[in-house]
DNA sequence: TCATCTGTACATGGCCAATATATACAGTCA
DNA sequence: TGACTGTATATATTGGCCATGTACAGATGA
């Protein structure tokens, strides 16, 4: 598990600790049970205050991804996909809803919602390639 | 054209006086050529610096509801509803693009969001029978 | 022409939420 | 007991957004 910074991202640092533990929990390089640097151990690493290792844990912890135990260390939860999922549709399902609050002003009806969208995605499809 | 302050409101006083003229085009209240209040006295009778009564006229241009033209006055523009339109698409695009971003992570296809927006659609329906 | 109206450009100050911090406290365990 | 663990506190810094005053330039009618 190594957790690389970027100072010059606009992403704040205990985000960025989040997305790549996050990321190594979903991807299966760290499982159920498995312990994390300590906070301070990880500050010290990336040079940071143990407030903002502290932070990333606390959330990562509150997200159900990994839990923290006083006096002991971190722990990767056991790998819930079917809350981690809940959570994503529910911002999902912000994102949609929006889009149909608007929607009715501007005379756009279901078709053209699924038209726009798929236009989107091979346009995000598109943007992956060019990278 | 009467404009009304809320002072306890969290909405900005730019944005409130942008709302209630765009409202007053879009319901009829205000034609083609219908000449605004001046900055300084719609700002003289809000009590409020001209500057942020120029900050809304100026983004009420930018929108094509009215035409600014220095030395004569604010004038209301002829109402493009295509324009209108595309504002809102826009507002479609941007929810939708947020919920296609979550979609990745989520592990959600294009059909999971399909089917999600129909079933947002049903409850949308089903919401407005019941009032 | 000149007084007075019009919109506009500029720099600045206040506010607030978000970010990152140091340090002291409390639990665990060899 | 010593050396590790996570946690709670108050605080400093930053950056964006809102609102402002004032000086400038164009238009218009007496």
């Amino acid at each position: 598990m190594r957790v690389v910074l970027s100072n010059s991202s606009k992403v704040p640092l205990y985000e960025q600790i989040k997305e790549q533990i996050g990321a190594a929990i979903l991807g299966g390089d760290l499982g159920e049970g498995d312990a994390l640097p300590s906070v301070r151990a990880l500050a010290r690493d990336l040079r940071i205050s143990v407030i903002t290792t502290t932070r990333a844990y606390t959330e990562l912890a509150a997200e159900g991804f990994i839990a923290t135990v006083p006096g002991k260390g971190a722990f990767v939860q056991p790998l819930d996909r079917e809350l981690v999922r809940e959570q994503r549709v529910r911002q999902v399902e912000a994102g949609l809803q929006t889009a149909l609050d608007a929607a009715g002003p501007a005379g756009l009806g279901r078709d053209d919602l699924v038209e726009m969208l798929d236009t989107l995605i091979q346009a995000e499809q598109h943007e992956s390639v060019e990278q």
